[in-house]
DNA sequence: GCAGTAACGCGTATGCCATACGCAGTACTG
DNA sequence: CAGTACTGCGTATGGCATACGCGTTACTGC
């Protein structure tokens, strides 16, 4: 299956993908599949949850569905389909949008949906990326943030522009708050760790070359950490300002 | 070497981030080291420039440098550090800010630096990330993000999360073109490629499902990519229009 | 109903990889 | 000149993705 080239679709992707569109027909020939390609991606996902993106291995999996390694290269072409799906599993179909919601709130809520899927599915942010994904669940979220934008009078490239942007900061902060998750793991709590690491930087950088710096690290605002959530509250909200600028500038334009 | 838990800095880091701090004294007993953290680490940039960050294994790295694999771990605790050190060889010290430039052409020619360095060295995106790395030119970029930011009234939690946000962006965007990159490596021009792409997606994706990608897929715009650096420059001055509506408001909140 | 065939599950093997361990040699200390 | 701490590195372990080929199975057309 997963070695066939050109599948129903004829569109040139891995026959794994092609049957995340569910443009599989079932072969006329050979035994009934013991596995499936849900079955192995909920596998690794789960495992990816449990323990984290590198306990996932092809052997892992198998065994965690009681077949062996080779098997699931008969769904699974390589390790990177198997990515690719387990990422689109974890994003999932956006959720319904709001309703009568300027497109600011529909932006707002889509990136909060977002940011919401992406840290609850942290391991998700350790695959390695390789190009756009052209999954089903990917296009829907793309598909809502162009909805979101429709009013704004904006041309298709700003539009696309703008999307990315949110997302791209989305998933940069998410990273971030990923990164800080596996250091707490490591051990103690969010403020112990950034009061270790302000502690270290201020043995090390000299307040010579790095005033500023330096400055900031005795003033202690490192060391208390903000309320969850903003960071990402205040980089949507200038961003936000920045595209709303953008959309009265055009309309200002329009207008004259 | 590399094994020694606490170093002369007592800094609790590992040795050889130690070592970037220019914090090593050459120990007193034992046979001259004929190896040096700052070849290991060169010879381990150079391939990753030539082949890219997966060709880059201890193996390979002691090979070119005519050692066995084994000697590098005097040097090196793990691979991991190995990694944090080409990271901060990649980065490299920010170039002079520009004078008399107020912040926003202050934060614009720090974020372009920064990007033209993240291109120049796109393997250095593909390092996986596991905390704020305290090194040596990392801090030196944050203090120059902070200078940039000196008159803008903003209080310090502020000027943390704009240059946060910013340089947030700059890596996310210098990470889609590197998977452009790759993507084109594998065969063709970025045009082919996206026209490639925007062909599977037309054939997949169900106009009735999806009727905002599918009206942008017909229209073409995917299909021309825009001029060299566009993608950066609308983000870039979409944040910056954002920050600067922060700070005028918060100026404005000042005199009223 | 039967031969042909294609897809199945999987055992085995290859060639990577990071790295633990221990040994022999070396340059310094007292 | 013995002791010692550090060097380079050979060997070994255990993991990994995955190529290949074999026996088996369920359907097809005759």
């Amino acid at each position: 299956m997963a070695d066939r080239g050109a599948g129903a679709g004829r569109t040139g992707l891995p026959a794994s993908i092609e049957a995340a569109w569910g443009l599989r027909e079932r072969p006329a020939k050979g035994p009934k599949p013991g596995l499936s390609l849900d079955r192995i991606v909920g596998a690794a996902v789960a495992i990816a949850a449990e323990e984290g993106l590198p306990a996932v291995s092809m052997g892992r999996v198998a065994k965690a569905l009681g077949v062996s390694t080779m098997s699931l290269y008969r769904y699974v072409a390589a390790k990177d389909e198997l990515y690719v799906l387990m990422q689109e599993a974890a994003l999932g179909p956006p959720p319904p949008a709001p309703r009568d919601a300027d497109w600011r709130e529909a932006l707002t809520a889509w990136a909060r949906a977002q940011r919401e899927v992406l840290l609850s599915h942290l391991w998700a942010l350790r695959i390695p990326v390789s190009g756009p994904p052209a999954t089903p669940n990917m296009v829907a979220w793309w598909e809502q943030g162009l909805v979101a934008l429709e009013t704004t009078g904006l041309d298709d490239g700003a539009k696309i522009s703008v999307i990315l942007l949110v997302s791209g900061f989305v998933r940069s902060e998410a990273t971030m708050m990923a990164e800080l998750d596996t250091a707490v793991r490591a051990g103690g709590t969010p403020e112990e760790f950034m009061a270790r690491h302000q502690n270290t930087l201020a043995r090390l950088a000299d307040p010579d070359r790095y005033p500023s710096v330096a400055r900031l690290l005795g003033s202690g605002v490192m060391t208390q950490p903000d309320e969850p959530g903003y960071e990402f509250a205040f980089g949507l909200e200038r961003i936000l300002d920045g595209v709303a600028v953008l959309i009265e500038g055009r309309r200002a334009d329009g207008e004259g």
